[in-house]
DNA sequence: GTATTAACGAGAATGGCTTATCATTCTCGT
DNA sequence: ACGAGAATGATAAGCCATTCTCGTTAATAC
């Protein structure tokens, strides 16, 4: 009698694609971005693959939803530490912001428990500002 | 030969209505919290309408727009001074937020410029905290 | 009051993003 | 190399916020 061995995941071309377009771009991808990106090195992926593989990848812990206002969900690594988000009005890209002006949740109104915060700005990257 | 007079706009309940749950909300309100609140004065009131209005009173300058991450449009009276948002993970309403922190633009990456920027908090508001 | 026509209400239609379906392909343990 | 079934790709279907259509209502000028 065959055991019967549950396979979890298996390892294939255009998962290991989708990661590593998510870790080379260092930065909040869309789905679509993430597509464009791993197509180069899998062309014939399908947009299917990257919202299941990015379902999948949430859930094991590995990938983070981002929201931005007025946009679509964006996706980068777990696990980075407290930063936030710069969202250029021209060429629609959210690029990584390190540190934090801190004293946040003073803001709050009394009686009103902030459990976490987020930070946008919004203006022209460098290299559409050059 | 009678005089062709342009009538821009007319007043209505609806746009009475309406106008008038916006104001007293002081918090920005979605198209369907418009419409709920809307329908207290006015009872047939349609989210058609609600549309229609928010689309005129924004081009006019009275209302403005608030877009926060990963939610509908939400639409406040224009002409507040600069504050920010709190969102109550609870009960999915958005409120608004006095004071800054300043000096933001500073955390933006060189090359980086800004243009504005946006602080949300989230958590729970007083009444959902009780 | 009457005519004009902007505004309304209900529901159909639209447009995006996301998910589901299913035949086919590919991974991996044996 | 083989076989089970996980993963893929193409596309249909689903979801929903928003916009459009059109017959009806009602605000305004006279």
């Amino acid at each position: 009698m065959p055991e019967q061995i549950h396979v979890m995941e298996r390892r294939t071309r255009q998962r290991a694609a989708l990661k590593e377009a998510i870790e080379q771009a260092a930065r909040p991808l869309t789905p679509q971005e993430i597509l464009a990106e791993a197509q180069d090195a899998v062309p014939g992926l399908g947009i299917a693959t990257v919202y299941r593989n990015i379902k999948a990848l949430m859930s094991e812990g590995w990938l983070h939803k981002v929201e931005m206002p007025g946009g679509v969900d964006r996706y980068e690594r777990a696990g980075l530490h407290h930063h936030h988000h710069f969202h250029c009005q021209e060429c629609d890209r959210v690029f990584d912001v390190e540190g934090c002006p801190g004293n946040v949740e003073s803001l709050a109104p009394p009686g009103f428990q902030v459990a976490s915060h987020e930070i946008v700005l919004y203006g022209r990257c460098a290299t559409c500002s050059s």
